[in-house]
DNA sequence: TGTACATCAGTGAACGCGCGTTCACTGATGTAC
DNA sequence: TGTACATCAGTGAACGCGCGTTCACTGATGTAC
């Protein structure tokens, strides 16, 4: 039955927000229609009222997903803070509220072109905003900062996270996150 | 019907290469045993006769893509020559015979103990080899050096890989490759 | 303000399809004698 | 060396299952008068 605007907007939200948790939790593969409108509250047939097909609720769930984390990065005045933050066991242990690139990296480059676009410019945006806590002089220095460092620690948690050993899980975030502050600072 | 033993051990090579190069390509969840089997010039049902499940044949294909592309990189010298073989458009363009991290990377933490244990033990070995071209004087260091550059590395290669333009995708590894080298050398 | 009705968000049965796995079968291989 | 037969790598039909999508339908919402 009809809901009105106001419901139907909350829904969408709701759906974005919990699709890109699924989708980050479980790859893109690894979630059905059904279990993504279940976990809305919805039933699947209103994931295409709202947007036509999964491919683009995928697109637009991980704009949501880049995006949300983002912004929790957004008031930090130091770049350690960052690496501190995004290398940690909270992080690691919680792909589904985390970092896309981490939980879902390796999977883009076999998405459609509505995808790798929106992904291409949250990418772009986030590196303009890491660049900014960059020390350097010279903007291209800053934004070439800016990219070794989310291409390290996207890696190190990818890393972290596939080990089966704890250990050396511990040790992947330990150490990168040493030799990344003495690498960011040193160049 | 029933082959030489020398004929099935060739079969049994074959299926873990193609199965190695088609998991790469289009990810673990992207290949169906028909396709695993037909690559191979085989049934899928032989499959079964020479691994028993698809989980078992995915973790020893992904030890064999594993070893396979470190040996690629066995007689290296110089970890610059490293860094550029690594970050070149021609691997970017060929994740099939590429780097299992780069290719499928953020799928490794949701399969199954087996092929979990099976990646931690290669990137142990990863380390190894690399924290030998390392220049340090302590061991300690050369592996926190060799771990954090493959993090970035692989992290750099998936986003070379997912984004949509071209010049981007060519300044990722452009600048990522010199940003990477300064770091190695600096600390 | 009240009424008639067009709109459309959401429902869920049904679709064709491909998945991973099972298992009875084939027939060449390898071995016991 | 020749023969009988147990072994087993490989085959492919059949299985239940879940996938993404379609579409006729429901009924509250929003609007025209």
């Amino acid at each position: 039955m009809r809901v009105t605007r106001e419901k139907a907007a909350e829904n969408r939200d709701r759906i974005l927000n919990e699709a890109a948790r699924l989708f980050l939790e479980r790859g893109v593969r690894g979630v059905g229609v059904e279990a993504l409108g279940e976990a809305a509250g919805l039933t699947y047939g209103s994931l295409y009222s709202q947007f036509g097909s999964k491919d683009r609720l995928l697109a637009e769930a991980l704009d949501r997903a880049l995006f949300s984390f983002g912004s929790r990065f957004a008031d930090l005045k130091d770049v350690d803070d960052y690496i501190d933050q995004y290398l940690s066991p909270e992080h690691r242990d919680n792909p589904g509220e985390g970092c896309a690139v981490a939980a879902v990296g390796s999977e883009i480059f076999r998405q459609d072109r509505s995808v790798r676009s929106i992904f291409t410019a949250a990418l772009g945006r986030r590196i303009s905003r890491l660049a900014e806590l960059m020390p350097h002089r010279k903007r291209r220095m800053r934004e070439n900062n800016a990219l070794g460092m989310i291409a390290t620690i996207a890696g190190a948690m990818i890393l972290a996270r596939a080990v089966d050993d704890p250990k050396c899980s511990e040790r992947i975030l330990t150490s990168t996150r040493a030799w990344l502050k003495d690498a960011v600072s040193g160049t």
